[in-house]
DNA sequence: GTCCAGGATCGGA
DNA sequence: TCCGATCATGGA
């Protein structure tokens, strides 16, 4: 079977993905747009839903997906792993275009975005305001144990906005989540009430989404742009943390404001990529020094 | 002790 | 509209 990008095949009640390019899963889960998968012994291991995946190293061949069927990869994982989009396309966008870039780029390639749970992703980044990495996964898992439902594997659900809603600032404030307590709070009665829904923050053009996502507590330009690129696909967003501050001084040292990166990106087709390009520009700053 | 982390919010100019 | 202060927490 193969979906562009992922070419993959059953094998001994797993399946196998064939090739690495632009499937790297050591990227892919470490390069800040998730907070819940793990590497251990050789083995990935994150809970999606109520799905939990292990995926190991195929002898550098590729990946293997440990108790997976062909349906369930083809239904679920491969939208999860945005495998319906070429990166390789969105990567020639912007080749030749500059020596660091390129060489982020070169870094970075085998980055996917993730389409991840719409709810989850919207906690989870609200949560990660002026804060740093390690922290937040803490502080999640603290949120699942607490209120998500226990699988048999021994993992827990990212629990629901109802399930939320069943705590209070003083739980939050118990799991470490300092001034962002309230927001969760309210984020949680919100959507357990039903005034808002996730079906508010799926059409339209991406500029309108974003400003209906700025109207809900904890979340502004930054968090907006994150839930837009990491869980409803909008790859023309373009999220601006400290790290990204930094990498774009650097790419544009030396120019003018006009010949900046960003204005590179401003419009079609490269804005249509420009998600991408910083997600590798994030994944190459927190692991190669930027001198400016 | 200070600084920083995938920032947002508020009040005042 | 823009700017500075403030907001918890834990690790470096």
């Amino acid at each position: 079977m193969n979906n562009s990008e992922i070419q993959w095949h059953a094998h001994n009640g797993g399946i196998r993905i064939a090739g690495t390019r632009h499937m790297d899963l050591n990227k892919i889960l470490d390069c800040g747009q998730c907070f819940r998968w793990r590497y251990a012994d050789g083995v990935w291991k994150g809970t999606v839903g109520s799905r939990v995946l292990e995926v190991r190293s195929w002898e550098g061949k590729g990946w293997f997906l440990e108790n997976c069927t062909n349906q369930e990869f083809q239904d679920f994982w491969v939208p999860y792993f945005d495998g319906g989009r070429s990166y390789g396309q969105m990567e020639a966008l912007y080749a030749g275009m500059d020596q660091r870039l390129d060489m982020a780029l070169d870094l970075g390639r085998g980055i996917r975005i993730l389409r991840q749970p719409f709810w989850e992703t919207t906690v989870s980044f609200v949560l990660s305001a002026n804060n740093n990495i390690p922290r937040i996964q803490g502080m999640i898992d603290r949120l699942c144990q607490a209120a998500g439902s226990l699988l048999p594997s021994g993992d827990y659900t990212f629990p629901g906005a109802d399930a939320v809603a069943l705590l209070n600032e003083g739980d939050f404030r118990a799991m470490g989540f300092g001034y962002r307590a309230p927001f969760i709070v309210r984020l949680a009665e919100g959507f357990a009430s039903g005034r808002w829904t996730e079906e508010m923050f799926t059409l339209g053009t991406t500029a309108e989404v974003r400003k209906n996502l700025l109207g809900l507590p904890g979340v502004g330009p930054k968090v907006a742009d994150c839930i837009l690129l990491f869980a409803l696909g909008r790859m023309d967003a373009f999220p601006v943390d400290t790290w990204i501050k930094k990498v774009l001084a650097a790419l544009d040292s030396g120019k003018s404001p006009e010949g900046g990166i960003m204005s590179c990106m401003a419009e079609s087709p490269r804005c249509e990529a420009a998600g991408y390009v910083q997600q590798v520009l994030f994944y190459s700053a927190r692991y190669q020094k930027w001198e400016v």
